[in-house]
Order: C-alpha cells, then sequence, then structure tokens
DNA sequence: GAAAAAGATTGACTTAAGTCAACGAATTCA
DNA sequence: TGAATTCGTTGACTTAAGTCAATCTTTTTC
C-alpha cells in the first residue's frame, strides 16, 4: 500500500525505515471513482493526494461554462488545489480523479506537521516545490509563443501519458486549444 | 543597503537582529547599467539577486531570433535563472538588468549554506518557492483560454508596474502577443 | 446488450491576431 | 545637441485557429 510512496519519498532523499514509516503512517488509503470530485471551486484544500494508481486532475469552469484543464498527476506524483492548500482560501478550482483511483491522503495539519518536525521531509516538500515551480515555467515558456503543432509535438515529448490516458477534449482544454484543432493535427501526425 | 531586504525578510518569519545581519552579510551589493546582461543563455545560475533598486529582467531567444520575456523582478523582490540554480544545467535563458540597478547577490554555495544552517531562512526559501508556484499558476491559468484584450487587462489588475515601467517590446512578448497588437488594445483602453 | 449520452472527427465559414511596411516619436550616445 | 538607431503606432493584407453543425464512434447505464 505503501510502496510506491515510499521508493518516491526514498528517491529524493536518504531517510531510514522508521521514518518513512512514521510518515506513512499519516496517509490513509482511500478509492475513488472515475470523474468523482475529490474538491469543489469554493472549498479549501486541506488535503494533500499521492496518486497510488488512476489519475488526478485539477480543472475550473470559465463564466461561459467551458472547462479548462490545469494539471494532471498520474501514479506516484503528488496532487492538489497547491494554492489553497497552502494559503487556505477557496480553491476556484476542482480536484477530480478522471479514472478509478487508489489514493494516499494525508491532511493538511498532518503534512505542515511531518514538515516542521521531520527534517527530510521539510526538504522533500521543498523538492516537491522546486520541481513544481520548474514543471510549471516550463509549461509556461514550452508554450509561449508557438503555435498548436508545437504545443501537441511538446507535449507528445514531454508528458506523453497526457494523449494516451486523457480524453480530447481535457487535453484540448490543457492545451489552450480546441477539441477540433487537436482532433485536426493528430490526424496530420 | 540592508534596509529593503530585511524589511523583506522580516515580513516573511520572526527573526533576530542577529540572525538577519548574518543573512546580510553574505549579499553583495553590485550596480548594473540598463540592459546590462548578468548571466547568459548557456552558463549556470550561481548567484541568487535581490533587487534594492531597478528590474531585472529574464527572457529567452526563440529559433527565429526573437525575445520572449519570461518574468520581471521589481523593487523588493528575488530573481534568478532558478531551475538552473537549482539544477545547475545551462540557464537556456538571460537574465538582465532593464534599468540601471542596484542589487544585492548571494552565491549558491552561500543561499543553501543559509537554507541548510538557518531554519528561519529555509521557510523563507520555502515561502519564496510557494509563491513563486502560485505566480506562476496564476500567470498560466489567469491567460488560459483568454484574448489578447483579456491578457491586458488582468496585467493592469495584476502587474500594474509592467504597463508603465517596461517597454511595449518587452511587455508584448510576456503576453504571448505582437507589439503590434498591444498598442491596438493600449489605444482601445 | 440496446438505448442514450458523451466524445471524436470533419467540413464550411468566421474572426482574432500576426506579418509587413511606412511613418513618426522617443532614446541613445558620440 | 544632433545624427542614428530603436521603439511605437497604424493601415492593408494574410493566416492560424475558433465556431458551429453534421456525422460517426465510443462509452455509459439501465
Amino acid at each position: 500500500m505503501y510502496a510506491i510512496l515510499k521508493s518516491f519519498l526514498k528517491s529524493k532523499t536518504s531517510i531510514d525505515e522508521t521514518t518513512l514509516n512514521e510518515i506513512c503512517s499519516h496517509f490513509k488509503q482511500i478509492k475513488t471513482k472515475k470523474n468523482e470530485i475529490l474538491l469543489h471551486f469554493d472549498q479549501v484544500a486541506d488535503r494533500y493526494y499521492f496518486v497510488n494508481k488512476g489519475c488526478i486532475r485539477l480543472f475550473t469552469i470559465t463564466r461561459d461554462g467551458n472547462e479548462i484543464s490545469r494539471f494532471f498527476a498520474f501514479e506516484g506524483s503528488f496532487g492538489t488545489a497547491l494554492p489553497s492548500f497552502i494559503d487556505q482560501k477557496p480553491a476556484e478550482e476542482y480536484l477530480q480523479t478522471i479514472e478509478n483511483s487508489e489514493l494516499l491522503s494525508i491532511s493538511r495539519t498532518d503534512f505542515y506537521h511531518l514538515v516542521a518536525t521531520i527534517p527530510q521531509f521539510a526538504k522533500i516538500y521543498t523538492e516537491i516545490l522546486e520541481l513544481g515551480f520548474i514543471v510549471a515555467q516550463k509549461r509556461i515558456y514550452g508554450f509561449q509563443g508557438y503555435d498548436a503543432l508545437y504545443k501537441v509535438k511538446w507535449t507528445i515529448q514531454n508528458q506523453p501519458q497526457l494523449l494516451l490516458r486523457v480524453s480530447n477534449k481535457m487535453t484540448a482544454s490543457y492545451l489552450g486549444i480546441s477539441p477540433s484543432t487537436l482532433s485536426r493535427i493528430k490526424s496530420k501526425l
């Protein structure tokens, strides 16, 4: 149950089994259905999720009622509405599992308690933030000034899972293009 | 010389004067000219800058020779090519002061030494990352799916300094629109 | 397993924004 | 301070991508 999480933690820093178990003991396993909403637009995020199986999607809905996908977390990564989790303001986005999923979930209180008391966990959190920052940057800069074809090619190179596991509609809204455009591009490549 | 930096640090965490001085002692002041390059595309970032006066711009150049602005740091904020600073890989971007500037500069070694030895500084670094992450997210999501007019309005609301202090050309490339389009939009509002 | 719903594809048309070029305004620096 | 260069604005034209709708396909659900 904690195997993937433990190997994730070990990959980030050197850490003994006792500490690993202490960390894992605060994570509860939950199973969710495809399309289940974990967090609503107006809610404040108070749990951090680690994906054991399945996929979490972060998305929002624009004024005109269109879904915009923001982020996908697959097996072996953490996901939550981080700005809300950090600042305890309404998320202004939804968290959803887009496949039947098995998640490990930790409360915000426990999470920050671990950050405060276990230096290795603090280090891991820093690395999660650093990585999140770098990924966000790459996403902005990888796309900036390029056309739809380039964005799709970039995604195939950098996040191949997306095209394989996520619907056209969700992928298109993630890339900031219309489903028709994505469909046309895929047919030419 | 360290007044702005100290008040920045104090705003982030409670910290005594001795520790503040210890932190500040690792920052050296440098003065730079308008358009001076602090870091080249192929270099590895090994300094973190705090802007006392002026403005740092992060930008890159595309295959077809166009500058794309990525980030602007004004007075009272930190700026560097963070992915390179973190991972010690070539920056693939330039750092430049776009005004005559006064910067406080710390080496990567000293920076991570402070992170490792002064818990308050580690906390501040975490908050810088959290904030950077949130800002990056807002930038992606504030723009996603919206047209040029909306992007300009968003920028006026969220980063009013940009329109006032940065040239049209740089602002346009930051927003991912052409200078002509930015010019046309500004004339209509 | 059939009916219904949701998603994907494709074509015809529209539109927002880009390009290119010309000109005027503003900076730069010798 | 004046020549030179860069920057901003505007107009005419082009184009990439969006919209809308029809059709086809896949996935749900009862």
